[in-house]
DNA sequence: CACTTTCAGCGTACATCGTACGGGATTATT
DNA sequence: AATAATCCCGTACGATGTACGCTGAAAGTG
């Protein structure tokens, strides 16, 4: 139930992994041949967590993916933190970053897609805290992407720090709900409706209706708009319409003076 | 109470232990006293979450606070996960919800200040899966007031409701920054400079710095103003104004036409 | 060829976790 | 006094991450 973290493996270590395509193999081993390899490994973590959610991720259920035994995981990765860490860094080099072009409400709602589209193939990514992202080199290319995606507009370097986490920042509110809604559907037999039927009794008995009024008609008004408790996709929508208006009214105030 | 509901099963138990105190007490019990309370077992858990982090958190380490054996806990609560429910809502009920006041930027802000408070409270809570939070009467109120910070403004109940979710899923961003910067502090004795001095030449050996230009430029000089690599309270005030500038937007052009 | 060095793969073991089960101790009701 | 309910807890099971050290295969060296 506890959340996984990024960043808690040995830093020396975990970057040398991270950008081992880049630094070139250690040749002349002398050893029996590998049997798998660390992209063989984080492909199969990867499989398990989006297929099964993070709480299914075990280095005995990778072992077992792969056909080895548990130990045998431990030859291409050191622990269980820095594969996390190899798992945030391949995700995020699995869409193209296209040259920038457009408006920046059209190069803002592009960042903001990508990052909805990466939550929306890869769940756990909502259940790992990724505050402190691995250096990595999918990472670190997406960042630069994004930067240069809003570059010459007149904006000092800090508030391009700042819209920029502005906007991926706010992906993960509706894109958690997103997967949230879609978990219980597949989960359960259930519809919204039985759910609904089956709890509403407890809720009326429970909760007093004179002390929710605006929560009561909020709520009801939503159910029956959405046909369901939610619907994150529009929220999305929404709020980055929102958040945009709000940045193109300060670059034009921030760059004009 | 002690029906063995065919029909009811888990949602059931949970929405009576967080209504359980405007439910009433069942009274004439028959077996033993109890040593120790709902109320108890979730102050401990809390405290245990809010000094070592929820990965600190255990049955046994809650036991062992309240001086009883591991198994005993169960007997004020079913399981692990709806003890975190009874966290959730009990933490929500901590501050008080002021009447609204003031004009509408000042009540949004209200809002996040609140939310990013409870955040810096109970580090811990960004590390659940809030998404689906639990109805207790704690959460309930507090949805209440939100939207009550709102009403009267000519604004649909859909857009009521997606705004309220807009602001404060904006503030879980800069919150988990903060949170995870001081943590680092505290963990480590290293200071920020120290950190970087470690890590520079593993990236700068690395990291061809002609890849990153813009990268490298923002951050050295978001470093320089900073004194550290970020600066998460500014975020969340920038952050927070380019939102509630959007969500003013909208609302003068909502409500006019 | 024989011999040495190195390293992949894995068997075993341990501490820690959530919690199912059932039994003794304690109390209020009959 | 008998009965029924209920708290507390001892024991146990399966799952987890991973430390340790062995075995045998492959490469380098003579």
């Amino acid at each position: 139930m506890s959340t996984e973290s990024t960043g808690l493996g040995e830093p020396d270590r975990t970057l040398h992994l991270l950008w081992r395509e880049r630094l070139g193999e250690p040749v002349g081993s002398r050893g029996p041949k590998q049997r798998a390899s660390v992209d063989a490994v984080v492909d199969a973590a990867i499989a398990i967590a989006d297929e099964e959610g993070m709480e299914a991720l075990s280095m005995r259920r990778i072992a077992e993916r792969l056909g080895m035994k548990p130990m045998s995981v431990y030859t291409y990765v050191p622990g269980k933190a820095e594969l996390i860490d190899l798992m945030v860094d391949r995700s995020a080099g699995e869409q193209p970053l296209p040259e920038p072009a457009g408006s920046l409400r059209e190069r803002l709602e592009q960042i903001a897609r990508l990052t909805w589209n990466e939550f929306l193939r890869h769940p756990w990514l909502l259940s790992i805290d990724t505050s402190r992202p691995p250096l990595g080199p999918n990472v670190s290319d997406r960042w630069e992407w994004s930067l240069r995606m809003i570059e010459g507009l007149g904006l000092s370097d800090l508030d391009m720090d700042q819209i920029i986490t502005l906007v991926t920042g706010f992906v993960s509110g509706p894109a958690r709900a997103y997967i949230d809604a879609e978990r219980l559907h597949r989960t359960t037999d259930e519809t919204d409706e039985e759910w609904w039927e089956r709890n509403a009794p407890i809720l009326d008995q429970i909760m007093e209706p004179e002390r929710y009024p605006i929560s009561g008609r909020v709520g009801q008004a939503a159910g029956e708009e959405y046909g369901a408790p939610s619907d994150p996709e529009r929220a999305f929508e929404f709020g980055l319409a929102r958040v945009i208006d709000g940045i193109e009214a300060y670059v034009a105030s921030a760059s004009s003076p």
